[in-house]
DNA sequence: TTTATATTTCGATAATACTCGAAACATGGA
DNA sequence: TCCATGTTTCGAGTATTATCGAAATATAAA
């Protein structure tokens, strides 16, 4: 995962609604949630939630799928197993800032890893 | 960590030229940078850069030192450590999305997991 | 005390993002 | 076909954020 779309994933969880709304999906499960769902969980106008969903979803951490009338959208776990694993490999000097457990591999492979993270100050 | 304050943080970091800086500052070890050496390194104005430390640091991402004519800037680990668990508690199915080896309990102590996180999804 | 350097604050401008009513666009049922 | 329902798009108004020159502040050296 590039630095540019890392920056993208934050700045659309950085949003206390639409981290919210992300929230919700994650906890929905694959299945995920009708968009209207969503937006009554929430308390959102259709047109504000919709410009949300759509955020979220240009960015790649939401998806939805049509089903008869109505959209589900669900949390793309994948697309946060990545960010986190941008986070931890660029953003954590040896890992120092890790939780101890999360102090491994992780499934990028530590690509390319920038100067941090060599591993050796896991606990 | 509330969620407000998490979206706060995913915000500051939502940025690329803050992702930039605060990258730098984990690179660059707990004695951190002088802000001039910061925005040398990133090719920023003055003003510019100040603005972007400032916001880094009212989120608590990052701190500064006076020392003599200079503020060196360091990378908060413990911040991003909290981020990243709140992440990994809040935003993960079951933690379905984490990379493999982060699968297992976070700092946090998982407090009041969302419904998500029982642990039995990992591999 | 004067000067030089490092950083921040101020102020103005430009750009971007957010909200939401209303209208348009599906899709499925009557 | 017509109607009802769910969702998105449009458009306009408002608010927030980003950028950066210039001025102000702070610290230390001459």
């Amino acid at each position: 995962m590039e630095t540019l779309s890392a920056a993208e994933s934050l700045a659309a969880l950085g949003h206390e609604t639409r981290l919210a709304i992300f929230r919700a999906l994650v906890q929905a499960g694959p299945e995920g949630l009708k968009a209207g769902a969503v937006g009554e969980a929430l308390g959102l106008a259709p047109a504000t939630l919709s410009f949300h969903l759509a955020h979220l979803s240009r960015v790649g951490l939401i998806r939805g799928r049509q089903e008869s009338r109505f959209i589900f959208y669900s949390a793309d776990y994948s697309a946060m197993g990545e960010l986190i694993a941008f986070l931890t490999d660029n953003c954590c000097q040896g890992k120092a800032c890790l939780p101890v457990s999360a102090c491994a591999e992780t499934t990028e492979k530590s690509s390319a890893p920038t100067g941090a993270c060599e591993g050796e100050s896991c606990v």
